[in-house]
DNA sequence: TAAATTTGACCCGG
DNA sequence: CCGGGTCAAATTTA
């Protein structure tokens, strides 16, 4: 489906549902106005597209990658919502990154759920935060994200024309993931990943708003763990944090291992340390799209089965660095 | 007191 | 020369 009318329609359905849920709504203004946000996000980028003289009908050669997302949205679309919203509550849209819509859903049944889909120049984007408290299948932390692999040849920041210092000995593939900030205490905080990391540097950024942060593995003194991570902020979106990976964990952390003695993040890394990236598990977006969207239309798809398949994915590929 | 964090200076690729 | 990445001394924290 061609991405003006998945806007259009997404946007009506929106619409829509603010409409048949009104009464309700009412009592929840801060959700009320989330939705609103979504739906002018929904069709701000709808007009964005159609100045830039996307047609409602017709091909687009933009969506080639994202193909997927479409389908996952007609699909959706089609079932009025119901093939997903089994499981999570499409919530509402709203413009980040890129000008590109988000879709936000929340578990119905586990309230710390959240789920955000979009896309990104790269493909599509997609974040579950927060734990499962049914299934626990959540991991530590209870994130896990699509990451974005980006080869280190090429950084994948098409904004960005610098960014590429400092690359001859860090042949690494650099992953970059994005992570729903911390709500509150310190917002800067990187996300627990099982890894414990030391702060080396914090530096602004040319036009970014906010500072971008560098840590190393604590043990790389220890093990010479080449791993190392940056946060930073978005520019239009300050609650979410990029984080990219830089290097494979070559420490085998054990009991005898040091840890980070001070600090409140990061206490697991003993069993979790492998050489990857344990809770920002790689999977395919087409897969994860279907995951979400096409895993039968009548049935459950259930978080679970997300996590799953995440974990199968995560276990026979990718997992080779 | 030791370890983490901050921050200005320096390094170095483009 | 610019600016992202890193270093390391100073500072903070537990």
């Amino acid at each position: 489906m061609e991405e003006t009318m998945v806007l259009m329609l997404y946007g009506s359905k929106l619409a829509k549902d603010i409409e048949e849920n009104l009464p309700n709504l009412c009592n929840q203004p801060d959700i009320l106005v989330k939705s609103c946000d979504g739906i002018i996000g929904v069709f701000s980028n709808l007009k964005e597209l159609l100045s830039h003289g996307h047609m409602i009908s017709g091909g687009s050669h933009e969506l080639q990658q994202t193909d997927n997302i479409g389908a996952g949205i007609q699909e959706w679309l089609k079932t009025g919502g119901n093939c997903y919203h089994q499981a999570m509550d499409l919530h509402n849209a709203q413009t980040v990154l890129g000008n590109y819509p988000r879709t936000y859903g929340f578990s119905e049944s586990c309230t710390n759920m959240k789920v955000v889909l979009g896309r990104q120049e790269s493909g599509l984007e997609l974040m579950i935060s927060g734990r499962n408290v049914e299934s626990s299948v959540g991991g530590i932390g209870g994130e896990i994200i699509q990451p974005v692999d980006v080869d280190a040849s090429d950084s994948g920041r098409a904004s960005s024309s610098q960014c590429k210092r400092r690359r001859k000995d860090d042949g690494h593939k650099i992953r970059v993931i994005r992570v729903a900030a911390p709500q509150m205490g310190n917002l800067d905080l990187p996300p627990e990943d099982g890894y414990t990391w030391k702060k080396y540097g914090q530096k602004e950024i040319l036009r970014s708003r906010y500072p971008r942060s560098y840590y190393c593995c604590t043990h790389q003194k220890f093990y010479k763990c080449p791993a190392k991570k940056q946060v930073q902020r978005l520019n239009h979106d300050h609650s979410t944090l990029e984080v990219t990976y830089r290097g494979v964990h070559t420490c085998q952390v054990s009991s005898t291992a040091p840890s980070a003695p001070r600090g409140t993040r990061s206490t697991t890394a003993g069993t979790l340390a492998s050489g990857h990236f344990p809770e920002y598990q790689a999977l395919p977006v087409a897969d994860m799209a279907n995951a979400m969207f096409n895993s039968g239309s009548s049935s459950s798809i259930g978080i679970e089965n997300i996590f799953s398949s995440m974990e199968d994915k995560w276990n026979t590929g990718e997992n080779k660095n």
